[in-house]
DNA sequence: CGCATACTTGAAATAAGTCAAGAAAAGTGG
DNA sequence: CCACTTTTCTTGACTTATTTCAAGTATGCG
């Protein structure tokens, strides 16, 4: 891995704090790729040899079980994936397929699970960006068991509205299909969910969605921190 | 914390290598605690003062919101939860409610990072621990997301036949209705899949339930290293 | 024994999934 | 750039799964 490529990660947290001497022992091994788009990068029950970081483009992981399919996360660049399956040297739970044209460092999984043991720094933000993944599962968990359909449609288009900075108007960041698929519902089923929320001031033309009354769906929505804040 | 009761939890993988010095020094302002039924430990949002560790009884965790409440797991002896929280230093994502008498051991969060830092055992101990709990989210979401609620109680089931020995008759570990919860169904459905699964040779007298037919609900339930192997 | 709670069952309502078809959008190749 | 193909999205009609409400039964506990 060349320098330049080596900076595109260096400032991720998981690096952030870490030794110089560690973080070039990390890259000694690794590679960059670049997959085009619909590629599947891993699947389910292979053993995970690398460690993947997301630096451009867009994965989506996703789980499969007799003949069924669904979408687990959509990773977003820049952050790493697959922790977990690295840290335990198990085989990958999840399955990854590139959605668009993407960049990937793989580190192998072996010089992560070295490193960790010596560089305490890349210890500590590794089991703090482990802790976080944790956190991120059980919400989505909560999301799924104890709101309906049409709920985690309105706070998915909330938080998607906060990530676009805000305005009115936004574009979808991925197909219909595979949001429906992330929120646990069948593409039909959110289509009717997104006609719904026309009555709560959503107006949906192509990928882009206008929240006109945003208090009405805050009012449906019901966003908690313990479930929609990415940062608790 | 005397040390009839550190040994209850020395043995624990996320102490076994860890240096005398060091496990010490977690058990210095450690207090055991017995807690009657139904007593709510901690509830959601609350800052995650201890690492809580359960050495007999059973523990629920649940999660709430708008009115509903869901099980989210349900902890038997010997283990740790709210890791991530602790690792974190942030706000508790779940409650807590012990289901029976109860015995915790209560570590101080700060002591739990402190000597992450400093042994190195400890710190691979604690992230391999983290990184198993994040797969049995992972686990159960993928449970949720791609099985019907009949598929789910049949594998739970299995399950559940497998941890307490394999014999044809076993009794479930805990109230029906929370079992329900767990698996993200209501009693009254819960109620009628078990009935259904009367078909697949599954008898049910109280809290004992009996499967005659093993393979035959195998054949219903398809369980899979990917979803309900707790080694994997 | 009596009370409270859990469990079961039925009937009805709601939510979600399936099937089918047409419209819209995106991609392909000349 | 345009026809052509393919895929996604939408909508309607229908089926199935699940929840809700209500009542009765069983169970456990003081």
């Amino acid at each position: 891995m060349r320098e330049s490529e080596t900076d595109e990660i260096r400032g991720l947290t998981i690096f952030a704090d870490m030794d110089d001497a560690a973080f070039a022992r990390l890259c000694r091994a690794a590679y960059v790729q670049t997959f085009p788009p619909q590629v599947e990068l891993f699947a389910e029950g292979e053993p995970s040899d690398f460690l993947h970081i997301l630096v451009a483009g867009q994965v989506e992981l996703c789980a499969h079980w007799n003949g069924r399919e669904t979408i687990m996360e959509i990773v977003r660049p820049v952050s790493s994936f697959i922790l977990a399956a690295t840290i335990r040297d198990a085989p990958f739970l999840m399955s990854a397929r590139t959605v668009e044209k993407s960049r990937l460092v793989l580190l192998p999984s072996q010089d992560v699970r070295d490193v960790f043991d010596t560089d305490g720094a890349f210890a500590r933000a590794l089991v703090r960006e482990l802790a976080g993944c944790y956190r991120g599962v059980v919400k989505s968990s909560k999301n799924l068991k104890l709101r309906s359909g049409i709920e985690r449609l309105a706070n998915y288009l909330i938080r998607q509205q906060d990530l676009a900075g805000g305005a009115p108007s936004f574009v979808l960041p991925v197909e219909k299909r595979k949001i429906a698929a992330l929120l646990g519902m069948t593409p039909e089923n959110f289509s009717r969910a997104l006609r719904l929320l026309g009555e709560y001031g959503v107006a949906n033309d192509g990928m882009t969605i206008t929240i006109a009354d945003r208090k009405s769906l805050v009012r449906l929505a019901k966003p908690t921190r313990m479930i929609d804040d990415p940062e608790v």
